[in-house]
DNA sequence: TGCAAAATAGAACGACCGTTCGATTTTGTG
DNA sequence: CACAAAATCGAACGGTCGTTCTATTTTGCA
């Protein structure tokens, strides 16, 4: 399959572009900045009738609830996350390049939504237990992305970039860590460097992570019990 | 001054405790469980009336408004995470011992609250860009925080646990990751391993900020700009 | 150009929200 | 025990929400 990181996403069969189809664009274009800077939940149709100067009604005929909105909102970003983020960087050699390349598109995105925000974080944090087809939605493409990372990673490690023994989804863990505390930094504290921290402790992920690497110094660290 | 983690947040002169302080407890134990599950943003007086059985005007009453009442939770909060977690990993001796108990309850905390939430984390998306004194209290106690952890670094480094070349707020912001990883992979994604990989990770960074560590294999890792 | 179909508007609904206010009950104390 | 003060209630307000329904307008094709 080279179908790497795809979602049963696919949209309509291309007919001419009927004016409802544009609409419902532009409709999904507002949604997007709107749930961006007030979060999903914080997305209503009467506010996105008044960016749009339209009717309540009109806006919501083209979704049929709030809740297929949501899901419309996050289907969308994702493509729109794959194009900027996933396309580009996979076209890079395999191995340490792609890794690489994923890391850095993935920061400069967070980084560029730092006053439009990531709706895969904030959605998480809004649903984390609110069960129901929007969270499933938001998690299918979380995974999903997570799923793309992994194997990038993988094969870093199979074309030997990586230790042999380097485990991909502790990796994995660390470098989203960096990513979640460059939205949090960034985004809420407002503080500046964060981008760069980002950066550098990838480097510092990688340098322990990549073949050259002195074994990780037997552990004096095994976490303090009591 | 040996008030390493506090803000301005001190509370009634110790009078007799009369009705209105009881249930003003009452009300804000019931809120903080409701705001940990809905976020700071889902709490509301109806729901909050609701659990503790009594009117949404009796509720309203002991804060004067929806604002003042989030504050209040976040203080609240903030107490509570103080006596869990900070006050008593301070006692431990100074150095790594004392950064390995802060970190260690910290995940604890995150860990436990899996089906409760971090109102620091929750609330630092929902506040992202919403301005207003709930973000500035939620920021203040978010800092103070960091604060404390910044500070129980430099004495690590001090002291000569851990490289004296260490960044400090490098550091912080990468278990700081860890710890946002942790409640995004337990509290929304709900995979199993991730109290003992945020552990794992902690161990890693500590292992490369330790004296005993080698210098960061030089840089083969500026990150891939083009 | 005509006409069915698609798209949009507009008004109304029930529900919940935070807040106000006056009446009523409960409390603590001299 | 009495009585002022504090706490609580209950009803109502204006507002926003998602949703439904029925007109009206706009669109695209024969």
């Amino acid at each position: 399959m080279t179908t790497p990181f795809e979602t049963s996403a696919n949209r309509q069969p291309p007919k001419a572009l009927h004016k409802g189809q544009q609409t419902r664009a532009a409709i999904l274009e507002a949604a997007l900045g709107l749930a961006s800077q007030m979060g999903l939940e914080g997305l209503s149709i009467g506010a996105l009738a008044e960016v749009l100067q339209m009717s309540k009604s009109g806006v919501f005929a083209h979704f049929g609830s709030r809740e297929e909105l949501q899901i419309s909102v996050i289907r969308e970003y994702h493509a729109r996350f794959e194009a900027e983020v996933f396309f580009p960087a996979v076209q890079e050699a395999r191995g340490l390049p792609r890794v690489r390349a994923l890391f850095e598109r993935w920061v400069r995105r967070v980084s560029v939504e730092v006053d439009s925000g990531c709706i895969y974080i904030s959605g998480a944090v809004e649903f984390d237990d609110r069960p129901g087809p929007v969270r499933d939605a938001l998690a299918t493409m979380v995974q999903a992305w997570h799923a793309a990372l992994d194997r990038a990673i993988r094969l870093a490690i199979g074309v030997g970039h990586l230790r042999a023994d380097a485990d991909p989804t502790q990796m994995l863990f660390e470098v989203h860590g960096l990513i979640l505390a460059l939205h949090h930094d960034a985004r809420f504290l407002r503080s500046p460097g964060a981008t760069d921290r980002a950066r550098l402790g990838f480097d510092r992920i990688l340098a322990s992570y990549s073949v050259d690497a002195v074994r990780p110094a037997r552990s004096t660290a095994t976490s303090a019990r009591r």
